[in-house]
DNA sequence: CACAGACCGTGACGTCGCGTCAGGGTCAAG
DNA sequence: CTTGACCCTGACGCGACGTCACGGTCTGTG
């Protein structure tokens, strides 16, 4: 047989032939006076044995021990069972997430677990765009340092705070057209509205552990992603919740 | 923050964070006087968010897309978990398989059909070595050539034929002792006797489809595995049958 | 018997998401 | 001033092949 005629009849390419005799898996055959590779059944066999193993998950570089070694064969079926249910285990739960998520269309970024809660981003991404991008970060960066589990238990209860909240919505617009000419009455109102609304999140993640000091990490986040007048009624926010207004030295204010 | 610092709050290695720097998915942040990375927060976000989306299951290079639109992203959710179903079904249909192979312990390239057939090679394999070797290996030829289902339907008429039999145990091991000395006689019994044997197994062959000619495939391999003076049996054990003889003449003799 | 087209050969680089040196510079504490 | 912990860049490694690139071989047809 040709090495075409071989593949054909073992069902793989004539390039995997080649590389099974690379790394000495499958004995180099007689050649023809042209130089062509001439297989028999022999090989074949060989072949096929390879592929019923291979599709078992057994990596070709372990082939050699376990083809001719019966008890090699019998611990690895164990081991490549474990790996499959594992694997099995963490695609599942990959599922479950990504129904969870589609339920906010389009950013699965965000944890799976405000889906249930029936927040929904796309409200105020339409009325504030920035200021959303915002808000999803924060959400990210605080399932993070939260964990998924104390997350969700922040979530449950300060999902009416939150972004797809009318009230939480009015605010962000309202912080979103703070600029040079806002008077200082409206950034001292907006920012105790803000602190009024959020004393109670920022409450709940004090009685949580903190992990590396989350609040520190949202108010540096917060810090970035304004104009000075924004930040000016951050600082004032911050100054309301007596949250610590400096960050870490290392973390640039830009 | 150091890059060290960075990965450790991330959940990653510093070795990822220069990865993702090199594929340009995460922007190169300030250096510090020697030549050291300082990162941000905002840094922390953009791997966070990548980090959730890679354990969805979304490869890197097709991040910078889906991190900013959101209809890419929904498609992008449809055919992930596609994928995953897939996925999760083959590990499945692998696991069955594996807890079926462990009833013919040590050989696991056989398949795995023969087990709930009863079929036990290891008896044989203890009494003729090379030779249920070589039986081992026409059941994978079998198998192959006729597709699991055909094989299965084969083997379950066929299974008191094969090599777990005790009567073709017995056959084998006539087979096996012949040499130089064996009478022409014995040779011409053993010869009737496999035909006698193996005939409902071959002509039952006969009745299915056949892929590419397997009769060959199966009497070259057969040709192979023998000193001549067995193969003077399996000459008159194919004539009795009334097998094509010859094989291919790309199929070499030896 | 020449020629086209299909097939064969041997390198060698690409894939994907990093791990792991190797060889050198930087920084903070003692 | 040194030590040890950290940082930098560059480059190869992994696993199982896919995919050129470039050249030789075989086979059928004119």
């Amino acid at each position: 047989m040709r090495s075409s005629e071989l593949a054909a009849l073992a069902g793989v390419t004539v390039r995997t032939l080649r590389h099974y005799h690379q790394i000495g898996l499958l004995e180099e055959p007689r050649r023809t006076a042209g130089g062509y590779r001439s297989y028999d059944v022999g090989h074949l066999v060989r072949i096929l044995r390879i592929t019923r193993l291979t599709a078992l998950g057994v990596p070709l570089a372990v082939l050699p021990e376990v083809l001719d070694d019966p008890e090699a064969a019998e611990s690895l079926l164990d081991e490549l069972d474990q790996q499959a249910a594992a694997e099995i285990e963490r695609l599942t739960t990959r599922r479950a997430v990504i129904a969870a998520l589609r339920h906010h269309r389009g950013m699965p970024d965000l944890p799976p677990v405000l889906a249930e809660l029936g927040v929904d981003l796309r409200a105020s991404a339409e009325a504030v765009p920035e200021l959303a991008r915002y808000e999803r970060e924060q959400l990210v960066l605080l399932a993070h340092v939260l964990g998924e589990t104390d997350f969700a238990t922040v979530a449950r209860s300060l999902a009416p705070l939150m972004v797809g909240d009318p009230a939480a919505t009015e605010l962000v617009r309202r912080l979103s057209r703070v600029d040079q000419d806002t008077s200082e009455a409206e950034v001292e109102r907006l920012a105790g509205d803000l602190a009024d609304h959020y004393r109670p999140l920022l409450a709940r993640l004090g009685d949580l552990p903190a992990v590396t000091d989350p609040a520190q990490l949202l108010t540096a986040h917060l810090q970035q992603s304004y104009n000075e007048r924004q930040q000016q009624v951050n600082e004032r926010f911050v100054e309301l919740l007596h949250l610590p207004d400096a960050v870490d030295e290392d973390l640039p204010t830009d």
